[in-house]
RNA sequence: GCCGAAGUGGCGGAAUGGCAGACGCGACAGACUCAAAAUCUGUUGAGGGCAACCUCGUGGGGGUUCGACUCCCCCCUUCGGCACCA
């Protein structure tokens, strides 16, 4: 039997498409339908695990399945350059950040390639490169013209040694290089406005059926949209007053006490007033030491600093007390709440602690969930003229008399919060805005851009202000007034670069344009885009809200990029995450030296429905090894015996011709099934039953069956659709065999089979008798077996009327071509 | 705490109302071999029986149905996401 020499064969088939060009996605083609597959493209360090690769073959087997469906395939591939691992390296070891990313790329790109995965790598993108970043900012700016972008303080992690850290790198609450506690400091930084789209983002929602139900659930969760009233509430001692959001307007004549964020700007001229002054700044500096790690421990008790200043409630017109209290977000809502202790949990806690007054405002519909804090909804009691009337009634009442007298209303509110795209680091896209002393912040004029990042830098550790550092790129000429200005130093956040590259892969070399509109009227939306589910609600979402604000610019017109997305599985080694940091990967370039890329693909997809997390398990590697030489085996051997055949006949005359025809029919249908649905590893598995039920109706034939025309012609047949049913899977092997077999062309360019359900149907089939549903017997009918005949054959069954004995027959149901059950007592 | 996903042989998994365990791994037995590896053939859910066969069996409990891994209700376990969201 001939060897499959997989390494020497891989090589060839590998430089063979490359050179035909075989991935390329063709721009405009008509003739054909365009499909769109994207796998996220990864952040390059170091090289690529077989957990990566999984994810890979999954896009890889569906962009090449497409293709042989006749599809214009879209299949790019780039790399998310920009980010803090560089800069580490670049610290660490003194490589230029540029340097390190461009060799991890060049590694990810020589073993993509060795895994035969089909990119079209022409269209590569590079988010570190000027070309690409240059749209970047293009891309920045046009949200700033929108009026999306503005600046704001807020807080970032501050180590006094090392300056600002990203969360990974305070995750305990020091900092990772010296151990230092970290603190927050405030910082002005600069925002986009994802919340202007917060409707829009959740209303699409409900357009991507081709989403995971829990996918689209996690983005609604993360927008959080909240109906519910504004309440305002009058401050006799200032001439201001503030709005509260509640989504319990029913218990507002509950309300004792009104808490406000300590860092609320209102809540210092309120401590003026109140003459708490200190005391807030003493409260505020203690809040703001406490890192995201206090902040969560469980049951932490809430404090608060009553200002000194009262409120007046809306309703009943009583002053009640206005308390800075650290369990106010001032992220959310106003930042400032109302407290019913009676009927919510925290302000309950906080109303014992603090002396409040507790008013009882809602009963229970049942009477011994008599215990307060109750939080449930009810009938309203001490709420005036509402007495009696139930919580809905209540909302509903009160939402109404507050629009009528100016203070309040129904009001709709969203967790999801504005994005922060500043970062003060080096290794990214630099902001590009100017600021003039005259003139304010200015956007860099769109024929200026890109602005470059200046390659020399320092690695000195400290602090991480490294363009700050650097006079000559700060300082600038006001777009405006011509006088001098000084540039933005941050950075913008790595996820804008991701927010757009899905576009860029339509039009990756254009220089005038970020991409041309013809073009993406083309190729988008992304028909499958395949990822992480970590990236649900950052990436995603962010993406999304990209092109909402495109399409409201005018600039494309579709607002949605990603038609259907599909959340792969995790490979798991040793019970954790494949991954370098847990030392538990299992290399590519290791796998493929001992197996070869088809069975790395293979086994990948072998191991379990590939939106599963799934273990690494050395075993499944020898069986899928195993096939593909005895794929390669058996077809060599029979070709030579086939490959002369004439021409099969019409209609097929001998059993052995028939069983041939049957099989092949049966794995095609089975095939494109599990591929259609993408359940991959079943179709790894009928791929195996396709070759083991050809080598067995083969091997068992005599000599002169073999030699018999018609089962020669039928066995050409079936080989050939093994060669094409293999080809997503298995690219390599099945290039080879096509070649071998002097096929024309690629088998990755050949047509996917077909299969009539005429050749599937079977003389005879075996159904099982069942007694009461449990399995008794079994029989062979003929398919045409009418149900009566199949009764009575069943009954007839010695075995079944050893079973029936003394029992009487009630009923009989026959499954045609499945089960006869006989229901009996 | 809230939301979501998942529990099937020794292992990965298959079957979404009709013969549970396809396919693969492992294990056992056999063939080839001086021997081993590789390869090939057979057996392999558990328990009982010399056997033909019988009983049990998809996390646990209940229900619907002629028939349930599959649908419904309750519970347990594991894993993910969010978490002071007013």
């Amino acid at each position: 039997m001939k060897q499959y020499d997989f390494k020497q064969m891989e090589k060839r088939w590998q430089r063979k498409w490359a050179e035909a060009r075989a991935f390329a996605a063709q721009d405009f083609a008509t003739d054909r339908k365009k499909a769109y597959v994207l796998v996220m493209f990864p952040y390059p360090s170091g090289d690529i695990h077989m957990g990566h690769l999984r994810n890979y073959a999954i896009g890889d087997v569906v962009a090449r399945y497409r293709r042989m469906q006749g599809y214009n395939v879209l299949n790019p591939m780039g790399f998310d350059a920009f980010g803090l691992p560089a800069e580490q390296a670049a610290i660490d070891r003194g490589v230029h950040p540029r340097e390190w990313t461009n060799q991890a790329v060049s590694t990810y790109r020589r073993q993509l390639i060795a895994a035969g995965i089909s990119y079209d790598w022409d269209r590569m993108v590079n988010t570190s490169e000027p070309a690409y970043y240059r749209w970047t900012q293009w891309l920045f700016l046009k949200l700033y013209e929108l009026g999306l972008v503005y600046k704001k303080d807020s807080p970032v992690n501050w180590c006094p040694e090392h300056g600002v850290l990203a969360n990974e790198e305070a995750a305990d609450g020091t900092c990772w290089r010296c151990g230092r506690p970290v603190v927050r400091r405030q910082l002005s930084q600069w925002f986009v406005r994802t919340t202007a789209f917060a409707e829009d983002l959740l209303a699409g929602l409900d357009e991507l059926p081709g989403w995971p139900e829990r996918i689209r659930l996690m983005q609604r969760n993360w927008i959080g949209r909240s109906e519910g009233t504004g309440v305002i509430f009058e401050i006799p001692a200032l001439t201001e007053s503030i709005e509260v959001f509640t989504t319990r307007a029913d218990t507002l004549f509950g309300v004792t006490f009104v808490s406000i964020a300590p860092e609320h700007p209102l809540a210092e001229r309120l401590a003026d007033i109140g003459g708490t002054r200190e005391d807030l700044a003493e409260f505020r500096e203690k809040v703001m030491r406490q890192t995201s790690i206090d902040r969560s421990a469980e049951e932490r008790e809430k404090e608060g600093l009553d200002l000194g200043v009262t409120a007046l409630h809306p309703l009943t017109g009583r002053e009640i007390p206005i308390l800075a209290a650290d369990y106010v977000l001032m992220e959310y809502g106003t930042g400032v709440v109302m407290g019913v202790p009676a009927h919510d949990t925290r302000d309950f806690a906080f109303a014992k602690k603090y002396g409040l007054d507790i008013v009882r405002v809602i009963e229970p519909l049942d009477a011994e969930d008599d215990i307060l804090p109750y939080t449930g909804y009810g009938v309203m009691v001490n709420s005036g003229d509402l007495d009696g009337k139930s919580s809905s009634e209540g909302i509903a009442l009160l939402n109404q008399r507050l629009a009528g007298a100016q203070l309040g209303g129904p009001k709709v509110q969203y967790k999801l919060r504005d994005w922060l795209v500043s970062r003060q680091r080096y290794w990214g896209v630099p902001i590009p805005l100017v600021h003039c002393e005259k003139c304010g912040w200015q956007p860099v004029p769109e024929e200026d851009l890109p602005v470059l990042l200046p390659e020399e830098v320092t690695f000195s550790a400290g602090d991480t202000a490294r363009l700050a550092n650097n006079p000559k790129f700060v300082s600038a000429i006001c777009p405006r007034c011509g006088g001098p200005a000084n540039r933005e130093t941050d950075t913008l956040s790595t996820f804008m670069d991701s927010a757009w590259y899905y576009l860029r892969f339509c039009d990756p070399h254009n220089d005038r344009a970020p991409f041309d509109g013809s073009k993406i009227e083309y190729w988008m939306p992304v028909d499958n885009y395949i990822g992480g589910k970590e990236h649900t609600v950052g990436h995603m979402l962010y993406s999304r809200f990209v092109c909402h604000s495109l399409h409201r610019a005018g600039i494309i017109k579709f607002k949605e990029p990603f038609r259907n997305f599909f959340s792969q599985g995790i490979l798991y080694k040793d019970g954790a995450k494949m991954s370098k940091s847990r030392g538990n990967v299992v290399s590519v370039d290791h796998f493929l030296e001992h197996y070869g890329a088809d069975t790395a693909r293979m086994i990948s997809l072998f191991w379990g429905p590939p939106d599963r997390d799934v273990e690494w398990q050395e075993g499944g590697v020898e069986g899928c090894a195993r096939f593909i030489k005895r794929a390669y085996g058996f077809f060599a051997e029979v070709w030579q015996q086939v490959s002369d055949a004439p021409q099969p006949p019409d209609q097929v005359k001998s059993q052995t011709a028939r069983e041939i025809l049957r099989i092949r029919h049966l794995a095609v249908k089975d095939i494109t099934a599990s591929m259609d649905e993408w359940h991959f590893n079943t179709t790894v598995s009928s791929l195996m039953i396709f070759l083991n039920q050809l080598t067995e109706v083969w091997q068992e034939a005599p000599a002169e069956v073999q030699q018999d025309n018609e089962n020669r012609a039928l066995m050409k047949e079936a080989l050939l659709a093994l060669v094409k049913l293999l080809s997503p899977m298995a690219p390599h092997l099945a290039e080879e065999l096509w070649a071998l077999a002097d096929q024309e062309g690629f088998v990755m360019h050949a047509a996917w089979p077909t299969y009539d359900e005429r050749h599937l149907k079977q003389k005879e089939i075996e159904y099982g008798i069942t007694v009461n549903g449990k399995l008794r017997g079994r029989i062979t009918l003929p398919a045409t077996v009418t149900e009566n005949r199949a009764r009575d054959a069943a009954l007839a069954d010695e075995r079944i009327r050893k079973q029936l004995k003394g029992r009487k027959v009630m009923r009989v149901i026959v499954v045609p071509g499945r089960v006869i059950n006989i229901v009996a007592k």
